[in-house]
DNA sequence: GATGATTTGTACGTATGTATA
DNA sequence: ATATACATACGTACAAATCAT
C-alpha cells in the first residue's frame, strides 16, 4: 500500500513527521540534527534533508544557522488555520456532492454505518482512525487531487493541536451524528447542503477553539497549546 | 524590505524559483545538480537543499537517484489546480469584504484607480505587476495568514501555464473592468458579491485554460503545456 | 560585551542506484 | 539483456555563525 522510502532521508520525513502529529515530539522542542543523526544511525545529510522537507510543510520551523524546532504557531496563525480548514473541508464535501461516483457513495454510506458500531463500543481510539478514513473519502471524491492535498496537509499540520478528540463518548456519538448529516447530502447530490453540514461539524472544533483561547487569557498564556479540545 | 538571504542554499532556492516562475526554465526542463552547483559557484550541498524545498513546493518533481525536473503537471492537475485557485481568491475576496481596515479599503481603492491609468496606457508589463500586486491585496485583506499563503503558493505554482496573460488590449481593459466588480463589492462589505465577482474575474482562466484542452486533444497533446492563454 | 563551546552551513569524496548504448 | 556511463545519496571534514557563559 504505503510505497516504500527508498532513500534514509524520506523514512527520516516519515518518522519525524508521525512523531510530531502524534505529538510524541511536542511543539517547540528542539530538533538537534547531530542527536537525530546518531538515533537513526545515520549522517546529519539525511537528516538534514528530512528537516527541510517538514520545514516546507510546516511541521517544523527553521532560522538560518538556529537549531529546528517542532513548529509552534501563535494562537491567531492556528484559530486561522482552523478556519481554512472549515472552509477546505467545505470545499471538499460540495464537491463530492457534485461528483462521487457510484461506488464512492456506498463505499462512504458503508464506512458511516461501520462508524456507528465503533460508536456504540466507545472506542476511542478505533473511531479516530475511521474518522480519519471518513473525511479522507470526501476529500478524494471531490475528484480534485489538488485540493485533497492542500487539505490534507492542513489537517495534518493541525493535528498537534487536536489532540484530546474524542474524550467522551459524547462527542462520539455527536460527531457521527453530525457525519450523518453530511453523508446524506452527499448522497443526495445537495452541495449546499453537504457545504454547509461539514462546515457546521468543523466548526465545532472552531468554537471549542476559541473558547480555550479565552480560557488561556484569563488563566495565562502558559498552559496555551498544551491540551486542546476540540473534534473534527 | 526583503529579507536577504543568510544562506547560500535559500540564495539558490530563490533565484531558481524566479526562473521557474518566469518560464525562463520551462516544464519538464532537467535541473543537474552539478551543473547548476557550478554555475552558481557553490558545492552540490546547497544545490540539493534548494531542489529538496523547490519539490516540496511543487516548483519542481524529484524521484530518488533520478534527476529533477521542472514540474510538469498534467492537463488534470493543472484544471483541478485553477479550479482551487478560483475558490482561494474567492475567499480571500469575500473575508476581505468583511474584514478590511479603512486603510486597505482606500489602497485597493486607490491601487485600481492606478490601475485605470495603466491600462490607457496598455503597458501589459507594468499592468501585470500592479495586478499582482491588487490580488495581492486581497490576499493580505483576508487577515489569515495561513489562507494567504496558500493561495499565494497556488498562484506561484501555476504562474508559469498563465503566461501570456494581458496579451490583447481588449483583455487588459475586461480584467479592470472585472477588478472593479470586485473592489466595489469589497468597499461595500457585501461578501458574497465580492466572492462571486471575484470567481467569474477567475473564471475566464478556467475557461480559456478549458478551451486550451479542447484544442489539444483536437490537435494532438504534444503542444500541451506550451503556450496557454488565461488571464487573472 | 567579549569569548568559548556548540550547532549549523558548505565542500568534497565515495557508494549506490538509474538510464542509455 | 548486459554493461557502461553518469547522476544522485550518503558520509566525513572543515568553516562559519549562533548562543551561553
Amino acid at each position: 500500500m504505503a510505497r516504500t522510502p527508498r532513500t534514509s532521508a524520506e523514512d527520516i520525513r516519515q518518522r519525524l513527521a508521525t512523531r510530531i502529529i502524534s505529538s510524541e515530539l511536542s511543539p517547540g522542542t528542539p530538533l538537534d540534527e547531530t542527536a537525530l543523526a546518531t538515533e537513526f544511525s545515520v549522517s546529519r545529510t539525511p537528516v538534514r534533508e528530512a528537516l527541510r522537507l517538514l520545514a516546507a510543510s510546516g511541521l517544523v520551523q527553521q532560522r538560518p544557522h538556529a537549531t529546528a524546532l517542532v513548529a509552534k504557531p501563535d494562537q491567531a496563525t492556528l484559530a486561522g488555520m482552523f478556519e481554512v480548514m472549515g472552509y477546505l473541508e467545505a470545499l471538499c464535501a460540495s464537491l463530492s456532492a457534485a461528483q462521487m461516483s457510484h461506488a464512492e457513495r456506498s463505499d462512504l454510506q458503508r464506512l458511516h454505518k461501520e462508524m456507528a458500531q465503533i460508536v456504540r463500543s466507545g472506542d476511542t481510539v478505533v473511531y479516530s482512525e475511521a474518522n480519519e478514513r471518513f473525511h479522507s473519502a470526501i476529500y478524494d471524491g471531490a475528484h480534485n487531487d489538488y485540493l485533497a492535498e492542500i487539505t490534507r496537509s492542513t489537517r495534518q499540520r493541525l493535528q498537534p493541536f487536536r489532540r484530546a478528540q474524542f474524550n467522551t463518548l459524547g462527542r462520539l456519538s455527536q460527531s457521527h451524528s453530525e457525519h450523518g448529516d453530511v453523508v446524506l447530502a452527499i448522497l443526495q447530490g445537495d452541495r449546499r447542503g453537504a457545504e454547509e453540514a461539514m462546515q457546521r461539524h468543523i466548526g465545532i472544533v472552531q468554537a471549542a477553539f476559541a473558547d480555550l483561547q479565552d480560557e488561556n487569557v484569563r488563566r495565562g498564556p502558559k498552559a496555551a497549546a498544551a491540551k486542546l479540545p476540540a473534534g473534527a
